[in-house]
DNA sequence: TGACCAACCTCAGTTAACGAGGCATATTGA
DNA sequence: TCAATATGCCTCGTTAACTGAGGTTGGTCA
């Protein structure tokens, strides 16, 4: 998968899977890379950055969670405000396929 | 539009517009205004670098063509080599959408 | 004990797009 | 007439996201 083309997807992502519930990082990128069969594997230092930009943005919320064993897991929520964003986010982006599908052409 | 999104998606837009033939930059620009209804403009800093990369790696030619008021053009066309990449783009750029659509959801 | 997994993080380098600038000539309208 | 706009090419410093590589802590298992 071309690097480029994802730059900007991120936030979309990150937004569209906190709805399903909070999720904690190392999980985020587990879930994707076996959602993809391994074709998009989202790494470390693009993940923790968008999700701290985001907090800083309040679009979501962290909170410490530790578990049996003792170890700690940093778990993050949408808020309100990321679901309104979010929903921005989603025309913004089908605007945009649209846009380079009517160029491209459309799906064979 | 977001700028972060478009990353990446030049090159794809270029190749497909020089499958219709032969056209200069200018012409790429106000075509590209005029067919999104100005949604998108291609900014002159992301078009020429973008088509010099192009010509840099064969995948597209360039030819200088003086108008009849003595003005001078200078048209891209598209090479074999580059029909072929853009094949493989077209590709990617499918698998890309699909991979974002199904966590984003579909398209209301 | 040592290897590996889980889980968090940072940071220097790369790359593409933006914004603003420059240069030159033609056309248009006040 | 002459200034503004349009045509047409370009570069370059800055911005922002991602990569790749690094680091830390602690649990698990052979």
């Amino acid at each position: 998968m071309d690097r480029e083309l994802l730059k900007g997807s991120t936030p979309l992502l990150l937004l569209s899977l906190l709805c399903e519930g909070p999720m904690y990082g190392y999980q985020i990128i587990e879930t994707v890379r076996q959602r993809t069969d391994g074709t998009y594997t989202l790494k470390e230092g693009a993940l923790y950055p968008a999700l701290h930009k985001l907090e800083a943005t309040e679009f979501i919320s962290s909170y410490w969670e530790t578990q049996e064993n003792g170890r700690e897991r940093r778990y993050y929520s949408i808020q309100p405000s990321g679901l309104a964003f979010l929903k921005a986010k989603k025309k913004e982006w089908n605007q945009f396929v649209d846009m380079v599908q009517a160029f491209v052409g459309p799906k064979v």
